[in-house]
DNA sequence: TCACTGCATGGCT
DNA sequence: AAGCCATGCAGTG
C-alpha cells in the first residue's frame, strides 16, 4: 500500500504535467510543425498514457519507415550498435523502443538479428516476418520510469526472486485491492515511504500469497519462493522464469517488442482488456525495479509525460482471460518453461460445429502473429500431449476493428472433449518458444473456485452476482432473456458452476410432469416411455406444452413464448450439444444440432439410448401408432358409410314396399347390424384428441415439427 | 439440404 | 460512446 500512494502521488504530478504538455503541434519537437487548423496528422508511436503522438505527415512517414531516430536524433545520445550485425540503434528512445532487444550478456541485438534467433514468443520480439504484438512490454518499461521516480533507492536485498513479483500480482490479480484504501490505511502509506515499508508490502505479499496460492507458486515452480532464481548477469537480461509479460501470476518482465510499423499496424494492447492500472502498474513497478536494475532502455528522454496510471481501470489482465491455473507440465525441471499467455473460455459458437475459436482482440494482437490480411497465416501450436495442430490464424475487419479467431479448431476441440464453457489456455514454452494449448475444464474451475473461495482470495475475480435464472421474468422479453442468458454465460465464464448446477438441477424440476397428470406409456424397443399430454412449459407452469420432448420446445418456439422457450432450451442444453443448426433455436437439441460435425466423430447410432434419441424413437412410435389408428378409423368409418349407405337404400326399398312398418326400420337404424358394428356417433378427431382438449394444437404442430426438426431417418 | 464463409448485429464492458 | 465479441444470418457451392 505504501507503493501504492507513493505511485499515486506520482501520478497526480504526472497528469498535471500531462496537461501542460498537450498541444496541436506535431509530437516531433525537432519538427514542430503546427496542425492546429489541420486534421491530417497521423499517429505516430504509442505514448505511455496509451495514445499515440500526432505527427505531421513527414514525421508519420520517417517513423513508419523506421527512419525517425535517424532523422531527427542523430545528434541524440544513446546510440548502440547491435551486437550481430552493428546496425546502429537509437537506445533509450521511446520511437526506437521496439526496435531492438536486450542481450542476455548486455548489449543490444536489432530486431532483424534477433527474429532469427527467435521462433516464437511474445518477449523476445520475433521479426515482422513473424512478429508478436508486445505492447504491454512498453508498458512496463514505462512503468519502470514512475516506479524508480518514487523508490529509486529501494532494492530489497533479498527480493530479486521475480517469484515475489510474481507473488504480488497474483495476490494483486486476486482480487485485493490496491486502489481503494481507506484514510487509515492511506495515513499509513503514507507514513511508511520506506524501505521498511517495502519491504512490509513485500513480505506481506508473500505471505498472503504463499497461504493462499500455492498453486500459484507451482504455476512457476522455478520462481517460487523457495526456487533458486537465476540470477541476472544484466538486468535486462532475459529470465525465462519471469518472462511472460502478464497475467495475474506473470513478472512483468518483457523485452522489445514492436517496431514502430508494427505498432502502428496492429495498434497492440490499447490495455483497457488486459489490465488495470492499479494492480499491475505498481507491482510492475516493483518488478522492474527488482529485476531489471536501475536502468532502462526507456529512461525516457522524450516529453510524454502521461503514465498509465493516468488511465483508471488499464492495465489489469481481465480475469476471464489471464491464465488461472497452473499448467500440469509447465515447468519441465529440466529445461522447459511454460508460460501461459491468455486463456479463453469457449463460448458456444467457440466450441461449436463452425470451428472458429474466436480470440480476444488484445491477447491475439499480444501474443499471435501479426496478420495484416484478413487470410490469415497458419499457426501451429502443440496441445498438452504434444500432438501438432495448424489453425488459420486470421481476423474480420468488424466495425472499423479487427475480430480474430483460429479457424479448423473443431478437431482439436473434439480431442480435448472440449464443450462450451470450457477453458483452452494459450502457453508458450520456453526456450523452445512454441505454443501450446491446454485446457480446463469447466468442472475443474468449479474445484478451483470452491477452493480458492475458501481462501477467500478471489472474490473480486470470480464473484458474480448470485441472481437466480429467474425463467418467468423472461418470458416475452427478449433483452431480458439475453441478458439472463449472457448472466448464465457468464456464470459459465467466471466458474460458477455451482450456481449453474443448482440452477439446472431446478431447470430439471421444471420439467417434470405435474403430479396431477398421469402419463400414456408407450413402449417402444421394449422400452416403455411415459408420455404427457400435457407437461409445463419450462418457465411457464401449467401451460399446455405437448410432451417434453425437446422438439417440442423448439415447437414452442413459434407461439408467443418464444423466447422464454429460447432460454429454457439455453438452459437444457445438454452440455454434450455441440452446436445449433443454422436453423435451429438456441440451445435445439434436435437430432440435427447434437450431431458433431459430419464426419468428424461417430453421429448417433440406432441403438443410441441418449435422451434425444429416445425421443426421437417415441416420437415416431407415437406418430406411426397413431397414423395406423387414424387409418384404422378410416377404413372402419367407410365401411360404416357404405354400410348406411346400404341401410339406407335398404330402408328405402322396405318403405316404398311396406311404408306402414316404419318403427322397425327406426329401431333398426339404432341397432346396426352385427356385421358392421360401428359407433354412428364416433368422433375420431375427439376421441383422439381427448384430453386434454386444450393442446390440440399444440400436439398437432408438435407431430410437423417432430417430423421436420428431428428428421428421423 | 447442408457445410462453409464472411459480414452484420447488438448486448455488454 | 467506443469497441469488443458472441452469435445470427445470408450467400455460395
Amino acid at each position: 500500500r505504501a507503493l501504492v500512494y507513493i505511485l499515486e502521488e506520482d501520478e497526480d504530478e504526472e497528469e498535471e504535467e500531462e496537461e501542460v504538455s498537450e498541444d496541436k503541434f506535431c509530437f516531433n519537437r525537432e519538427c514542430h510543425h503546427d496542425f492546429t487548423r489541420e486534421s491530417n496528422y497521423r499517429p505516430g508511436w504509442r505514448l505511455r498514457n496509451g495514445d499515440f503522438a500526432d505527427l505531421c505527415n513527414r514525421c508519420a512517414s520517417a517513423y513508419e519507415q523506421g527512419k525517425f531516430c535517424e532523422i531527427f536524433h542523430q545528434r541524440a545520445s544513446g546510440w548502440t550498435c547491435c551486437e550481430s550485425c552493428g546496425k546502429r540503434i537509437h537506445c533509450g528512445c521511446i520511437v526506437s523502443a521496439s526496435a531492438f532487444m536486450l542481450l542476455d550478456a548486455g548489449g543490444i541485438e536489432c530486431l532483424t538479428c534477433a527474429r532469427k534467433k527467435v521462433s516464437m514468443g511474445p518477449n523476445l520480439r520475433p521479426p515482422p516476418s513473424f512478429p508478436f504484438q508486445s505492447p504491454i512490454a512498453e508498458k512496463f518499461k514505462d512503468l519502470s520510469i514512475e516506479w524508480r521516480s518514487s523508490i529509486r533507492s529501494y532494492r530489497p536485498p533479498n527480493l530479486s526472486s521475480p517469484s515475489i513479483l510474481q507473488c504480488a500480482l497474483q495476490y494483486r490479480g486476486d482480487g485485493y485491492e490496491f486502489n481503494q484504501p481507506t484514510s487509515r490505511d492511506k495515513a499509513t502509506a503514507y507514513s511508511t515511504e520506506t524501505q521498511r515499508g517495502m519491504n512490509d508490502l513485500v513480505g506481506k505479499l508473500m505471505s498472503v500469497n504463499s497461504n493462499n496460492h500455492t498453486s500459484s507458486i507451482l504455476y512457476n515452480q522455478k520462481a517460487g519462493p523457495n526456487c533458486k532464481a537465476p540470477t541476472c548477469p544484466n538486468g535486462n537480461a532475459y529470465h525465462p522464469p519471469i518472462s511472460f509479460k502478464e497475467g495475474p501470476l506473470g513478472a512483468q518482465r518483457v523485452f522489445p517488442v514492436t517496431t514502430p510499423t508494427e505498432t502502428t499496424g496492429h495498434l497492440g494492447l490499447g490495455g483497457r482488456y488486459l489490465w488495470h492500472k492499479a494492480n499491475s502498474s505498481q507491482l510492475s513497478h516493483l518488478h522492474n525495479d527488482l529485476n531489471s536494475g536501475a536502468d532502462s532502455p526507456l529512461e525516457n528522454k522524450s516529453g510524454n509525460i502521461g503514465t498509465h496510471l493516468d488511465t483508471p481501470g488499464k492495465y489489469q489482465v481481465v480475469p476471464r482471460y489471464s491464465p488461472k491455473v497452473p499448467y500440469k507440465d509447465q515447468v519441465n525441471e529440466s529445461v522447459s518453461v511454460v508460460t501461459p499467455l491468455f486463456e479463453k473460455i469457449l463460448s458456444v459458437s467457440d466450441a461449436g460445429r463452425v470451428g472458429r475459436m474466436v480470440l480476444p482482440k488484445k491477447c491475439a494482437e499480444a501474443f499471435l502473429p501479426q496478420i495484416s490480411h484478413t487470410d490469415g497465416v497458419p499457426l501451429t501450436i502443440h496441445d498438452s500431449r504434444g500432438k501438432e495442430w495448424t489453425f488459420q490464424f486470421r481476423f474480420w475487419v468488424n466495425s472499423n476493428s479487427r475480430m480474430y479467431f483460429l479457424e479448423g479448431v473443431t478437431p482439436c476441440i473434439q480431442s480435448m472433449q472440449l464443450q462450451a464453457g470450457d477453458t483452452v489456455i494459450f502457453s508458450r514454452v520456453d526456450p523452445e518458444r512454441k505454443l501450446i494449448l491446454g485446457f480446463r475444464k469447466a468442472s475443474d474451475a468449479q474445484s478451483s473456485v470452491q477452493e480458492t473461495d475458501l481462501n477467500n482470495n478471489r472474490e473480486s475475480c470470480t464473484k458474480v452476482d448470485a441472481e437466480p435464472i429467474d425463467m418467468h421474468s423472461t418470458m416475452g422479453k427478449k433483452k431480458s432473456s439475453m441478458t439472463t442468458t449472457r448472466s448464465k454465460r457468464q456464470k459459465i465464464e467466471k466458474g460458477d458452476i455451482s450456481e449453474m448446477k443448482l440452477t439446472w438441477e431446478e431447470a430439471q424440476g421444471f420439467i417434470l410432469p405435474p403430479p396431477n397428470l398421469t402419463p400414456s406409456i408407450i413402449t417402444i424397443e421394449g422400452i416403455e416411455f411415459e408420455e404427457y399430454e400435457d407437461a409445463p412449459i419450462i418457465g411457464k407452469p401449467n401451460t399446455g406444452f405437448g410432451s417434453t420432448c425437446s422438439a417440442n420446445r423448439n415447437l414452442l418456439a413459434e407461439q408467443d413464448d418464444e423466447e422464454a422457450k429460447d432460454e429454457a432450451e439455453g438452459l437444457l442444453m445438454s452440455p454434450n450439444s455441440t452446436s445449433k443448426h443454422p436453423r435451429h433455436r438456441n440451445g435445439c437439441v434436435c437430432i440435427v444440432c447434437i450431431q458433431s460435425p459430419s464426419g468428424t466423430s461417430p453421429k448417433h447410432g440406432r441403438r443410441c439410448s441418449c435422451t434425444v434419441c429416445d425421443t426421437v424413437r417415441r416420437r415416431r412410435a407415437t406418430l406411426l401408432l397413431r397414423k395406423n389408428k387414424k387409418k384404422q378409423i378410416e377404413i372402419e368409418s367407410k365401411a360404416h358409410k357404405e354400410l348406411e349407405s346400404l341401410n339406407s337404400d335398404e330402408e328405402l326399398d322396405q318403405s316404398a314396399n311396406n311404408s306402414g312398418n316404419t318403427s322397425k326400420n327406426h329401431e333398426q337404424r339404432h341397432v346396426p347390424p352385427s356385421k358392421a358394428q360401428i359407433d354412428l356417433n364416433f368422433q375420431p378427431e375427439k376421441d383422439e384428441e381427448s384430453p386434454p382438449r386444450s393442446n390440440t394444437m399444440t400436439k398437432d404442430k408438435s407431430l410437423r415439427h417432430d417430423e421436420t426438426s428431428f428428421n428421423p431417418s
